[in-house]
DNA sequence: AACCCGTGGAA
DNA sequence: TTTCCAAGGGT
């Protein structure tokens, strides 16, 4: 759920998933259309299928995947998303690289890093121990000082960071655009990626005919969006019928 | 590497 | 009113 989402956002719709699942095997048990009803409002529900998805594979496995390989195996399941499991639900030595961290590093550094760079860093930074700690400090540190337009004044870094012995000027940032973490979006009033979205929420309130989908997404190509949204296995189509999975 | 994927709050 | 971007991942 905190993939590319405000904590803020996410915690009161992680309190009703639990409640609705509050174990693997329930969430497994379910079937997708629950899920991506509890998703609504939270935004790229194929986050809520990786989710299902992965949730059927460790009911299957019997224990839950505690390695770094296994939990990059699952979908959904990144280089961030797969060490925050290790260091926030294991409490294992694993250095979570995620936007507030990335742009620290980079700002530390002085230059603009990649993916990899600044992975390494976070590795080899990494105090050994309690680590969740460590991750949940720097993090913390993003989030609140340094922030996309940042506070250096109040920063423990403030006398070891590269971009702030050098003036901390703007137009020098070199955590411009997250960091790289997330990318530039294109335009969504009137997306394609707005229509899905208008649709898939119609469906969690019941089904849609086809016939009816141009008007209830507003947007022109109507019929590629529900090959696409059915292509992802995010929408089921029964002869003019549309109705979640 | 470049591009795609939802939603909503804040500036 | 736009624009930015948020505890990223997949192709």
């Amino acid at each position: 759920m905190l993939q590319q989402t405000q904590i803020a956002r996410v915690i009161p719709k992680w309190i009703a998933f639990l409640e609705r699942f509050p174990t693997v095997a329930d969430c497994a048990a379910a079937e997708l259309g629950d899920v991506l009803r509890l998703w609504q409002g939270l935004g790229y529900p194929r986050r809520a299928r990786n989710l299902y998805e992965a949730a059927g594979e460790i009911d299957r496995l019997g224990t839950f995947p505690d390695t770094l390989e296994q939990l990059l195996a699952l979908p959904g399941v990144g280089a961030y998303t797969a060490r925050a499991v290790l260091t926030f639900a294991f409490e294992a030595d694993a250095a979570v690289v995620d936007t507030n961290i990335a742009r620290v590093y980079a700002r530390v550094a002085g230059h603009r890093l990649t993916t990899t760079q600044a992975q390494a860093m976070a590795d080899a930074s990494l105090p050994l121990g309690d680590s969740w700690r460590w991750n949940q400090c720097l993090m913390d540190l993003g989030a609140t000082l340094c922030r996309p337009v940042p506070h250096c004044a109040d920063c423990p870094l403030r006398s070891t960071c590269a971009w702030q012995l050098a003036g901390c000027d703007p137009v020098l940032d070199p955590a411009v655009g997250s960091a790289g973490v997330s990318r530039p979006q294109s335009r969504f009033e009137g997306s394609e990626r707005q229509a899905r979205g208008r649709l898939l929420k119609a469906l969690t309130a019941g089904t849609v005919r086809v016939d009816d989908v141009s008007k209830v997404m507003q947007h022109p190509a109507a019929m590629r969006l529900v090959e696409a949204l059915c292509a992802e296995g995010l929408v089921r189509l029964e002869g003019k019928t549309l109705r979640l999975p």
